[in-house]
DNA sequence: CTTGATACG
DNA sequence: CGTAGCAAG
């Protein structure tokens, strides 16, 4: 995410509006782009949603910080925004990490754990505990965004992982940063996403100057790890990103011609509404605009991939990222930015897909883990 | 202090034979640049002074680090230098702020009472105690360098300073910066050293790009808070600093004229080899060149201008400075490079010039305290 | 090692 | 708020 606070507070301090009014445009939005299978994504109920719209609704809230951008300067509100609440929810709002990992089920027999996690800068998460989790947890093929290296560590995890691959940023340094540790040998791989999949003859270039994809070739599916672009404060990257879905999506599309796709990472969109704890007022927000949404959904239908968790878990209230400003993640003000995006194919062999929603503390993420019959 | 390593190992590794033989050249060089005050600056009785050359001798040297630079890659000897090593001094080597004050001095009747301390960014050093020690000691003029603040923070002690003068750095954000607090009304105030005082007409252009002067006038002296310059890692900014030493050396001439002169801060030079732990080693060190030294030298001399602590200390070993690195506060390798130095005539008005040298965990330097008469 | 500014999220 | 790389000490 980008400086986006997770409340929408900042834009709803340029456009109150989006807070105060009923948001009909975002209404209207949230219907029109609802995912591909309607009942995967329903709203959550009336009872909750009213809950949810009282939160957000300035009389209502709790602090002020809740509609007022804390980082504006002298304003006496930013002390209450870091007011302990009592919560109203049973989701975790640990900001340290576990200290033990008993709570991670076991892995079912004949099955394939694969677990993502936007690490959000390797070197500090593992100061910070990732390690342990990561033996804790033992998957058998972990992909992680954002490692923030500028080489390759070839050294981070190698004892467990045989197969190891980096895609890495190739202009900015310690930026962006993609990985997959496996257990198990692909029978191909490819860092980056082809941008001109369309094109004859065959030279295709990469859109892997950023280090944003890796992907391995295995007997029964393409797994492919992706950090997609934030679209940036101001949206200045917006094109980009919009661009870039789309040389994702003819490249999930040609994949998919010869066996079905695992699509994860941090794909850095809330689908819909029920994806965020503040939809509203972040309608202009990176990761909840329209195009970026619209473009996700274009992805599910055009290639009828499913959003597994959300699949799973019709109508749950969990989210994959916390911002690290303004205390979001003690507050429960999420995002669901991460996923596991498969094709419909693939969905009988699907065990589980769950956000580990204790594992947080060495990143501004928690992971996603999935579980699937080989 | 730029990178150098209060040991010299970077240079001893660099050139084995400053460490390793008999360093003839540095011999003399000591011996020619000793202070005007041959008595002030006689090195330490033989006894400590072997001591310290077995210290330095590598056949000896207790830690393998201690003529090896850390920094190299791979050594497995950097780990060796953390490892506790029992002091053969009697100095304070903690390295987080004192929780209690209660050793600093009552301060005499009549008397003011001058502080100098290179604080290295003061937000950093304010968050790490500075402001606890400041209203501890209760000086009647505070001298800081290194503010590194971008803007001057008016806020800053205002309660107990009224009178208060920020030199900043025009050119570099967060660079340098110098600032003196005061409880006396100065008669006048400037900023910045004229760079050409011996020119005429009047319109001397000040040597203030970088904020690292302050001059307030009082009734019986000029006080001059001064951050002279660095000479960089590779001796890139020498030939700078001479001419700066040049210009500030004009300048005191030129207001030594009028009335005596404390000449105070952070003046990046250990003068002699008993002004730092590890002068063997440290001769094309930046704060130790012959030529810092000499440029010192000559406005001591030139001016008939005392170095107040070592006057008073003529045998001390005591430093203001313990570079971050390589544990060096810890094992007591230091260097003294704030200073006092006043016009002679100030002498008999001399009350102390103590080096707080308990007083360090905000900052990689400690506090000099001047107590003297008005 | 440590600070502060910068880019980015 | 937090990470990483930078320049500087």
């Amino acid at each position: 995410m980008d400086d986006v606070t997770g409340t929408g507070d900042s834009v709803a301090q340029a456009h109150p509006e989006l807070v105060d009014g009923a948001d009909a445009a975002q209404v209207e939005v949230s219907a029109a782009i609802s995912p591909a299978k309607k009942k995967t994504a329903k709203a959550p109920s009336s009872k909750k949603r009213a809950k949810k719209d009282q939160e957000t609704s300035p009389a209502d809230a709790k602090t002020a910080a809740d509609v007022i951008d804390p980082t504006a300067k002298d304003s006496t509100d930013v002390k209450d925004a870091e007011k302990p609440e009592k919560p109203d929810h049973n989701y975790p709002v640990n900001t340290a990490m576990p200290t033990s990992y008993d709570f991670l089920p076991p892995k079912a027999e004949k099955s394939v754990r694969i677990v993502s996690l936007n690490v959000a800068g390797i070197q500090a998460a593992r100061k910070k505990g990732l390690d342990t989790y990561i033996r804790a947890e033992s998957a058998d093929i972990l992909c992680l965004q954002e490692t923030k290296l500028q080489a390759q560590d070839d050294a981070v995890f190698a004892d467990v992982y045989p197969w190891r691959y980096w895609s890495l940023s190739k202009t900015k340094k310690g930026y962006s940063g993609t990985c997959v540790l496996s257990k198990l040998p692909p029978l191909s791989t490819r860092l980056g996403i082809p941008t001109t999949t369309t094109t004859t003859p065959a030279p295709t270039e990469d859109e892997d100057d950023e280090g944003r994809a890796v992907t391995l070739e295995f007997e029964s599916f393409y797994l492919v790890a992706n950090y997609v672009p934030n679209a940036g404060q101001k949206l200045e990257r917006l094109a980009h990103k919009r661009d870039y879905a789309g040389w994702v999506r003819e490249y999930l599309a040609s994949l998919q011609t010869t066996k079905p796709v695992i699509w994860t990472g941090d794909l850095n969109v809330a689908h819909t509404a029920v994806d965020l704890t503040r939809p509203k007022g972040n309608t202009r927000t990176a990761g909840f605009t329209v195009e970026e949404r619209e473009d996700f959904s274009t992805t599910l239908t055009q290639l009828d991939l499913v959003d597994l968790w959300r699949h799973l878990h019709p109508t749950e209230q969990d989210y994959t990222y916390y911002s690290y400003r303004f205390n979001c993640r003690a507050k429960h003000l999420g995002w669901r930015l991460d996923y596991f995006v498969v094709s419909r194919a693939l969905l009988d062999k699907v065990r589980s897909c769950e956000i580990r929603n204790k594992v947080y503390g060495c990143s501004d993420h928690v992971p996603l883990a999935l579980e699937i019959e080989v």
